[in-house]
DNA sequence: CTACCTCGAGCTCA
DNA sequence: CTCGAGGTAG
């Protein structure tokens, strides 16, 4: 390090200062000041003194796009505000519909006006500047869970290290699109063929494996590009009062905007103008799935509110379906873990919406009546909300001449037991129960899942040549295998085998809601066995469990007390919880053990409102774990409600109901004593 | 459903 | 180097 002096200093802000401005000007204004070479220079300069005076360099210098050493995995990390995905109109009317119940929900305010922008198709990404330094990068993950990705974000040319602005927010949170122009996906496949590396098969998912790198320097020469489109949390005065204004602010901060943004005072303009971008949809130079149109005053934004799982004030106008035609080579009957049997169209591989489709599922035998389907047909499929395959219709008029009628089989194509279709249900199943062979795979994939038994590494591969050699024929054999067992299998020698055994045996140890979920109860999934652990003490409880007692759980219908009472009815089922335990799988036990470690038994929870200090999931895991329920509704059983900031019409219903209440406060105060008492 | 990244471990060939 | 498992994303 060699010493420094002001006039260095000077300079070097300046350079940083001046690599800021021209990387603006080019990346987010497509409006270059100085050649290439001389930014180029620019940037030379800048590590050369960088690499002088190392205690110079801050996290917005741009430099730091060169990306860092790679990192061990990605971290967590808890949006402050959800990240929600939007409710889709897949037509004309679907979006007159939407303008309709913003009429309603509005009655009163006569000129509601839209936004719309491109929905480019990419992956959603959150951005926190804080001080007008970019902090932090995330993934939307689950909405509420997200990964740090700043270290690859960073790389983004387009995007500001920092925000320009003399008097940048304290904090402000930006959401937008990072995406990849098809010009610099072309090229970068050119230079990834060139490398004897595989391609990429479209923008998108060359957009998001570029952003999964663990290596910042590899994304560093990924052509990526960022768009904002929003913005969730700002401090700051003379806050906008409309979308449109608020993304203008955020364009002045030096963040990209999309140019083709249009103000729509009606919402036949907005679908006048989705109608004009689709016919220019090819000619763009990035790839767009549809349009996103938003309430453009943000007090009427903040009026509509949300609904669970996307705001009521935006909606995506998406294009209609690309579709392509292909041939049916034939149609796979599969057997599920309850029997279903699921008819899959294998396909020609056809290149269609940026994949290649060479399966669709057909659902069921009427699908396959309606479409009228023969082996051979020239088919039309498409991606249906742009992700999952379906067979849209048959082509008439290609027909072979000679070809069948696609038949749903009499007998399972694994077991040979006869299929049964009941009239009162659509789904056809196979009566060889575990017998079959194909559900007894599904029951043990079921059952080592990483929501059931956890059991990793034994996965469908590893399950098939399991049973298939006769190494297991039920879940209760998993806990009988050894090492001598494993080796001849494939790929199984020492180390996977040893591994595996380990799993195994880790699993024995688990929860009876886990071990509920784990034994495949049909209609029964994590939620279900969530209740039933909350409400009965033990397995053996649950099993000689009445109807009626069954339906006084809230959220356990007739049809559901129904599966759980057939299943535990089947001695052979009894048989296999017994066998397991004796094998050693066991779980803590709950209620009727002690009612101290379950001090909120019985209880109903509600929360409300804003809670700032402890993430609302955490809070329901902590309280789930004390024995309560929570839910979402306030109603005469509710036991207390959790009020947050800016609670609502649930707080008014609690008093009314004279449910007791507690503020945020309040409920860290209880968690805290409650804590410490029963420890 | 398809595509992508990462990891550990096995297989292959030198 | 290749494979399978496990994770992510839309």
């Amino acid at each position: 390090m060699t010493k420094i002096n002001d006039g260095i200093v000077t300079s070097y802000r300046q350079l940083v200062s001046d690599l800021h401005t021209h990387n603006h000007y080019y990346h987010v204004l497509d409006d270059p000041r100085i050649s290439d070479v001389e930014y180029d220079g620019l940037m030379r300069k800048l590590i050369l003194v960088e690499k002088q005076y190392p205690q110079l360099v801050k996290k917005d210098s741009p430099s730091q796009r060169i990306g860092g050493a790679p990192l061990p995995q990605f971290s967590q990390v808890q949006h402050a505000v959800p990240m929600l995905s939007l409710d889709n109109a897949f037509s004309a009317k679907a979006l007159r519909d939407f303008d309709r119940r913003v009429h309603e929900r509005l009655k009163g305010s006569e000129n509601i006006t839209y936004l719309c922008e491109p929905k480019l198709d990419g992956v959603a990404v959150s951005l926190i500047y804080e001080d007008g330094i970019l902090a932090r990068a995330a993934t939307r993950g689950d909405g509420a869970t997200g990964e740090d990705i700043t270290s690859n974000v960073k790389t983004i040319k387009s995007l500001p290290l920092k925000l320009i602005s003399d008097l940048p927010p304290r904090l402000i949170e930006v959401r937008g699109e990072i995406y990849m122009t098809r010009q610099g996906f072309e090229q970068l496949n050119v230079s990834m063929k060139k490398s004897g590396e595989k391609p990429f098969v479209n923008p998108r998912n060359a957009a998001a494996g570029s952003l999964r790198q663990l290596d910042s320097r590899v994304t560093a020469q990924r052509p990526l590009s960022f768009c904002a489109y929003s913005v969730e949390q700002y401090s700051d005065s003379g806050s906008p009062d409309t979308q449109w204004e608020m993304l203008r602010y955020v364009g002045r901060l030096g963040l990209r905007i999309n140019p083709d943004i249009f103000f729509a005072a009606n919402i036949d303009a907005c679908e006048s103008y989705c109608h004009d971008l689709f016919t220019r949809r090819a000619s763009l130079s990035y790839d767009i799935d549809g349009v996103v149109i938003k309430v453009n005053d943000l007090e009427k934004q903040k009026f509509l509110g949300f609904l669970s799982r996307s705001p009521r004030w935006a909606i995506a106008r998406k294009f209609p379906a690309e579709e392509a035609s292909s041939q049916l080579l034939a149609v796979d009957f599969q057997v599920g873990r309850t029997g279903a049997v699921t008819p899959v169209a294998r396909l020609s591989p056809v290149f269609v919406g940026g994949v290649t489709i060479s399966r669709a599922s057909l659902h069921n035998a009427d699908e396959i009546a309606r479409l009228g389907l023969h082996l051979g047909d020239t088919v039309v499929v498409r991606r249906a909300g742009d992700v999952i395959p379906q067979v849209v219709r048959v082509v008439h008029g290609r027909r072979q001449e000679n070809s069948t009628v696609v038949l749903f089989p009499k007998f399972c194509p694994v077991c040979q037991s006869p299929i049964l279709h009941l009239p009162s249900e659509v789904i056809a199943r196979c009566s060889g129960s575990l017998r079959c062979a194909a559900q007894v795979k599904q029951v043990i994939k079921h059952f080592a899942s990483r929501s059931a038994m956890n059991i990793s590494g034994l996965g469908d591969r590893l399950v098939d040549q399991l049973v298939d050699t006769g190494c297991i024929t039920s879940i209760v054999d998993l806990y009988d295998l050894s090492l001598s067992m494993l080796t001849p299998l494939e790929r199984l020698a020492g180390k996977s085998a040893r591994n595996l055994l380990n799993a195994i045996e880790k699993s024995k140890k688990t929860t009876l809601q886990k071990f509920l979920y784990a034994l495949g109860i049909r209609e029964v999934g994590i939620n279900c066995a969530r209740l039933l652990s909350q409400q009965f003490a033990s397995i053996e409880e649950i099993m000689a469990a009445r109807e009626d007692e069954l339906l006084a759980i809230d959220g356990i219908g007739p049809v559901l007390a129904e599966h759980i009472q057939m299943f535990f009815a089947n001695p052979k089922t009894c048989k296999v919880i017994q066998d397991l335990q004796k094998k050693g799988v066991h779980w803590p036990l709950t209620a009727a053990d002690g009612v101290r470690e379950i001090p909120l038994y019985g209880q109903v929870w509600v929360f409300t409102g804003r809670i700032e200090s402890i993430n609302r999931e955490e809070a329901k895991s902590v309280l789930q774990a004390l024995g309560a329920r929570v839910s979402d509704s306030v109603s005469s059983k509710t036991s207390r409600l959790v009020a947050g900031k800016a609670a609502g019409s649930k707080l008014k219903k609690a008093k009314a109901l004279d449910i007791p209440v507690f503020d945020e406060k309040q409920f860290l105060q209880f968690l805290e004593d409650i804590q410490t008492t029963d420890i």
